[in-house]
This record gives C-alpha cells, sequence and structure tokens, in this order.
DNA sequence: AGAGAGCTTGACGTTAACGTAAATGTAACG
DNA sequence: CGTTACATTTACGTTAACGTCAAGCTCTCT
C-alpha cells in the first residue's frame, strides 16, 4: 500500500484545470512548495489544499500577494503567541477590508438594479398603461 | 447672460476628482470629446455627462472599453430599441457577476470570522474555564 | 523682460497574473 | 539508438488604466 499521494504537473493541472505556467508561477511567488524528484516537481496533498484556497481566493477577487499573506497565517507556527497575536491582527483587517467591499458592492448592485428597471421600462413601455 | 457653460481641464478635475492625464487619457480612448480654445480643452455639458456616466460605470466594475462601447451605443441612437436592448444585456449581465461574488464574498467573510474567533480563543484563552 | 502658473504633447514606467517562445533535458517506447 | 512526449529554466511579451517625467507653449503679473 505504498501510495505515492503526490501528483505531477500534469495531473495538478487535470484536476484543477491551471496551466502548468500557473503552478511555477504559484511557486515562484511562494504560494506552492512542490517537492522535486529529480528536475521534476511533485505536489503533495499539502500544495493540492493550498492550491484549492488559492483558486478560492482568486474567486473572491484577492491579489495573489493578500492570498499568500492569508496563507500564511494558516499555517504559521502556533505555539508563539506573538505570531499568532500578529497573525490575529492581520486577519482582522483582512475582515475589515473584506466587508468594506461587500458594502461597495451593495451600493454598486443597488444603483445598477435601479438603471436596469428604469431600462425595462424604457423597453417594454408600461405595460400597465396600454392594456 | 453668457455663460460659458464649458469647463477648464483643472475645473473638470475639481468637479470631478479625477487627474488631468485622467482626462487626457479618455479623450484618448474616445471617451471624451472636448473642444479646444487654441490648444487648451473645454469640456462641454456634453463631456461631463459622459464623465459622470463614466465613473459611475466603474463603480460598477465596467472595462473602459466597455464603458466607451455603451456611450456610443447611445450616442448613435438612443431611440434604437435594439441597441438599448444590448445595453441591457450588458447590464444585467454584469448584476448577476456582481452578486455571485458578492455571494462568495459573504462565504468568505464568514469563514475568515471562525478563523479569528479560533485565534482569539487561542490567544486569550477561554475565560469562561479560568473565572 | 523675466518669472511663474498652468496648459500642451510625447513617451517611457508601473502593477498583476500569467502567456508564449526558445533552448535544453530526460524518460520511456519500439 | 532515435523519436516522441513531457519536463525544465530563462526571459521577453501582454493588458488596463493610468503615473510620471521631460520639454516646450502662452498668459499674466510685476
Amino acid at each position: 500500500m505504498t501510495t505515492t499521494d503526490t501528483l505531477s504537473i500534469r495531473e495538478m493541472c487535470d484536476t484543477f484545470d491551471v496551466t502548468p505556467r500557473t503552478l511555477r508561477f504559484y511557486e515562484a511567488k511562494e504560494l506552492l512548495f512542490p517537492i522535486r524528484e529529480g528536475t521534476r516537481r511533485l505536489f503533495t496533498r499539502r500544495d493540492r489544499a493550498r492550491l484549492t484556497l488559492i483558486l478560492r481566493g482568486k474567486r473572491f477577487g484577492f491579489s495573489l500577494e493578500d492570498i499568500r499573506q492569508i496563507l500564511d497565517m494558516y499555517d504559521r507556527d502556533g505555539s508563539n503567541e506573538a505570531q499568532m497575536q500578529r497573525t490575529y491582527e492581520l486577519a482582522k483587517d483582512r475582515l475589515a477590508q473584506m466587508e468594506a467591499q461587500r458594502a461597495e458592492l451593495d451600493v454598486a448592485i443597488a444603483e445598477l438594479r435601479t438603471e436596469i428597471d428604469a431600462s425595462e421600462h424604457l423597453i417594454h413601455g408600461f405595460r400597465r398603461a396600454a392594456e
């Protein structure tokens, strides 16, 4: 039962629907840390977990740098109190940013919805008046 | 009562809180069409109306190219039903995107909040157990 | 006339997140 | 052993939306 539990770059690409360039880029940016078998990369379970979080973060609209910091927060040395305090502050800042972003998004959505409603009237006319 | 009804580039910047570079850039991209008094730009009422729409569009997350196309459509023939329909579709797509993004943002915020709560416990200990 | 202030047109710089191409290596297959 | 199929590093290219000089008009005030 010697399961390797690592994926080649191609297997990673197929699994996550990304290009090799992307994986190498993420490694260069220290978001992933595949081990090497000679010159080839082998992506561990940890890399896969991180990539999942990276892609989710991207869907949220975060930059890779934001994501890197958040990921670091997850695997920092949990025993150092000062470190944890820092991590905690970072997370709180991040949360504040996210909530601000959400608030702006809410406003934009409301505005756009108003525009669309107006547009709808202009296009289709006021049905009630015609019937 | 000879009101000029045009603004200098500086007046525009002050009014809309943008830089001169931005206004010149928008002109180069054919989003604005200020008239010239010698070499200087004079922004008309129309330019102001367009800039208002441009800035709103940006808040909605449209690219300048998207915005240019939408403005052009209004220009060409504001009464053309087909073109209005197209604008309407564009706006609806954008709204859907924004709502999806907000939904994901909500999830991310909730997750991050959970992390922070856990972090808080680890840092400060469980007060209830200590008292 | 000289000094600013403010405008103009280039034109190169910047950031993010990869794309893409070139040159090279290496492992397996027939 | 030669070819095919991927892998690797290096490095320049790309897009968006401006920023940031540089160098030169042109008013106006003194």
